[in-house]
DNA sequence: TGAAATGTTGGGGCG
DNA sequence: ACGCCCCAACATTTC
């Protein structure tokens, strides 16, 4: 007897050709397009390659031991599991598909030029091999060529871009995950060159310098969305006023869940609008999302974004070489409170509240003159969300010298700004112990309170007037 | 998604 | 009663 066409897809299903999914920035399994794809075709190859052409921070590192292992573990739980190998990504691709018999290699797109290059680079390998190979959309609201000024040029500002956005409706809904997908075997071959997670080594090792991570996060899909759910849930009413504050937890959290792809922009924004709320509190928070995908496209249509001014006038800016105070605000030492709060809240936790961000931000580029590369290059290896868009997109805005940016000459002042959104010290007496005892007139600016001042906390390293003046002297010059 | 300098106004103390 | 000064409070301009 015949068996039917449907009847017969099912049972040869294992017998097929197998499909690559290769997981980068995307380490989930609910609304992840090119899981389903690979789902869809038949049995599913699930593969990291550790990259060394993409050397990652400590804290991502950190952070991506932590994530394979949460997707090893989540793969296993529906009869799967991670394949891990390191090295070139081709090399161990091309060998991997002779090993498997792969049909096909699918992927989600990264917008970055250097994963833009490796990806069409990859893609026409394959293809040329007789390989089907298919990128898709998954980590972003919408792609980058999508949202387009009437002139076909993309947009250069946010609020309009944002506007735009918004004009297109909702984006695409999320995916679940596959419906018992089903696996492809590991050859022998295969197995004698995946590693363990272990393997990649890394873990920071004397020093272990990640305790305070380890205190913080817990990196994974479900984390993420438990994450997201009682955000949406308990956080997100009073966000537009509460999360400038940094004593508060009244932000998401979810950067470095983004930025590993744990959760999609796609999920956070469809969970917003689920509440029905559509009040102030919540189109606030879609506009952050809404700058972490105005940056990926800022750096998919300026792929110097990470490492040129995008305002040329910038080149001539004459930055100071100063390792010495360079260190010290790495270390949170600079002698003005709500700096070193924050650097210190970087290094013991791998993340740093926006606002204080944009506050340490300026006081480098601004009153110590330093190239915001440095202070970009500082935050890529401490910080868990440090993302290829964002970080250089964010040190951009703040220097000046971005697209839509702040204005240089808008100098925040360490003090007022402490002042103003840390009103009783909470903040600063939570990262800066040291001083924790000063009355509030004082903890934001401690050299005012004479003798007092606890032995051990620096002086300030440089004169908030002078160090303005410098700034804006030089500004002038451009 | 500033800060500081400069300008203006108006109430109150005081000769 | 009046003018003058002082200065806080607010507004505008500049960087």
């Amino acid at each position: 007897m015949m068996m039917s066409p449907a009847h017969r897809e099912t049972v040869t299903r294992p017998d097929r050709a197998p499909t690559i999914m290769w997981f980068r920035d995307d380490l989930r399994l609910k609304d992840n397009p090119a899981l389903c794809d690979a789902a869809a075709r038949g049995p599913v190859v699930c593969l990291y390659v550790h990259d060394p052409a993409f050397p990652l921070g400590g804290a991502e590192k950190w952070w991506l031991h932590g994530a394979l292992t949460a997707l090893d573990h989540d793969l296993r739980a529906c009869g799967g599991r991670l394949w891990i190998m390191a090295g070139d990504p081709w090399e161990n691709l091309s060998w991997l598909v002779g090993q498997t018999g792969a049909g096909a290699v699918v992927w989600n797109r990264r917008y970055g030029p250097h994963a833009r290059q490796a990806d069409a680079d990859i893609k026409a390998a394959l293809k040329a091999r007789g390989i089907d190979a298919c990128s898709h959309s998954g980590n972003m609201l919408h792609e980058p060529w999508q949202v387009r000024t009437k002139q076909g040029t993309p947009f250069r500002v946010f609020t309009p871009w944002w506007r735009a956005v918004q004009a297109m409706g909702a984006p695409l809904p999320p995916l679940p995950a596959p419906v018992r997908p089903t696996f492809a075997p590991v050859p022998a071959a295969v197995a004698d060159r995946l590693v363990a997670v272990a393997d990649l080594a890394l873990l920071p090792v004397r020093p272990d310098w990640a305790g305070g991570l380890r205190g913080q996060w817990q990196p994974g899909e479900a984390a993420a969305h438990a994450r997201l759910e009682s955000f949406v849930a308990e956080q997100v009413d009073g966000y537009a006023t509460q999360r400038e504050l940094p004593a508060q937890p009244a932000t998401s959290g979810l950067s470095p869940y983004l930025r590993f792809g744990h959760v999609s922009p796609r999920q956070v924004w469809h969970a917003v609008e689920a509440t029905g709320k559509g009040d102030q509190d919540t189109a606030c928070f879609l506009s952050e999302v809404g700058w972490r995908d105005f940056a990926q496209s800022t750096l998919f249509d300026f792929p110097d974004l990470s490492t040129a001014n995008l305002r040329r006038e910038f080149d001539a800016m004459p930055w100071r070489h100063d390792p010495a105070a360079l260190r010290a605000w790495q270390a949170g030492k600079t002698g003005y409170p709500i700096i070193d709060a924050g650097m210190r809240e970087l290094w013991h936790t791998g993340w740093m509240h926006n606002r204080v961000r944009m506050i340490v931000a300026s006081f480098l580029t601004k009153h110590l003159l330093i190239d915001w590369r440095a202070g970009a290059a500082w935050f890529a290896d401490t910080l868990v969300d440090a993302d290829a868009a964002s970080n250089p997109f964010n040190w951009q805005w703040v220097a000046g010298c971005g697209l839509d940016a702040a204005p240089y000459f808008r100098i925040f002042n360490p003090v007022s700004q402490g002042e103003k959104f840390d009103p009783a010290g909470e903040y600063v007496r939570t990262w800066v112990p040291e001083i924790a005892r000063l009355p509030d007139k004082y903890i934001h600016a401690p050299w005012k309170a004479g003798s007092v001042v606890p032995a051990g906390y620096p002086s300030p390293i440089v004169d908030l007037a002078g160090g303005r003046a410098r700034a804006l002297a030089a500004w002038k010059s451009l």
